[in-house]
DNA sequence: CTTAGAGTTCTACGAGTCGTAGAATTGGTT
DNA sequence: AACCAATTCTACGACTCGTAGAACTCTAAG
């Protein structure tokens, strides 16, 4: 799986505060006025800028679009939760000694995720 | 964190099964006898290239040398099972909703592991 | 039908990372 | 003083990413 860079990151974060996808319109009106990481960095982004790169994450599995419909609809393929859970997994995965890994994980995870986990798994 | 290459990945491999530390000295002898994932990939890497990426992974914090004894002794910082659970936790904070993400990934993990969980969250 | 304008694709460049390794340098040993 | 192994420096080509203008393609209006 792929590793994203940072403005990929931003419009995958994008994609998943909007379900209902986002097209060439939306864009502009969401590019103005995003709060920008660094304050005032000012200068929003083109639209080109980011229609490159949602081009780049479909390639990359991770956005779908309609061609159909004229501007086209862009989505994210699947909820950041299971994007993300996806990635644990994969990395989890890359390492033979998985217990050990695990053991570490839960040692460092907070009180209160301890907690969900054990609901999640529930008991037997 | 950083992402690492394919054979930075290898050398940090190297690094994890020789909890001793390597020199450049160990190195000749791991080179002409390993394993080469494509099997038959023939010639093998010079000592420098490994070396190079030994800086880097050093200039990355993930590995730490001993520069006083003559052949500098290379030897990882973490271990592997804690380097990958660091891992774990920061894709997982990567993400607002982690309480969502902790249950996709609870649903995905095998059974076997799953009782390992368990074991490792004890009761209460 | 012809055309303009919104929307889409193509092309590109500069910075950064990685695999790769030779060239140059250093430092201990004879 | 000189040699040799070990270390550091420098470099290059491939690839990724942020960035966006240039070129092209629809569709809707005239």
């Amino acid at each position: 799986m792929a590793t994203l860079g940072d403005l990929e990151r931003a419009v995958m974060d994008l994609l998943w505060e909007h379900p209902e996808a986002i097209t060439a319109n939306t864009l502009r009106d969401l590019l103005s006025q995003r709060p920008s990481a660094t304050e005032a960095d000012s200068r929003p982004l083109a639209v080109t800028t980011v229609l490159t790169v949602l081009s780049r994450l479909e390639k990359k599995g991770l956005v779908e679009r309609e061609r159909a419909t004229r501007p086209h609809r862009y989505r994210a393929v699947t909820s950041r939760a299971d994007h993300t859970a996806e990635l644990m997994l994969e990395v989890l995965g890359s390492a033979p000694d998985r217990e050990a890994v695990l053991a570490r994980f839960i040692g460092t995870v907070s009180e209160g995720e301890a907690e969900t986990l054990r609901k999640l798994l529930g008991r037997d």
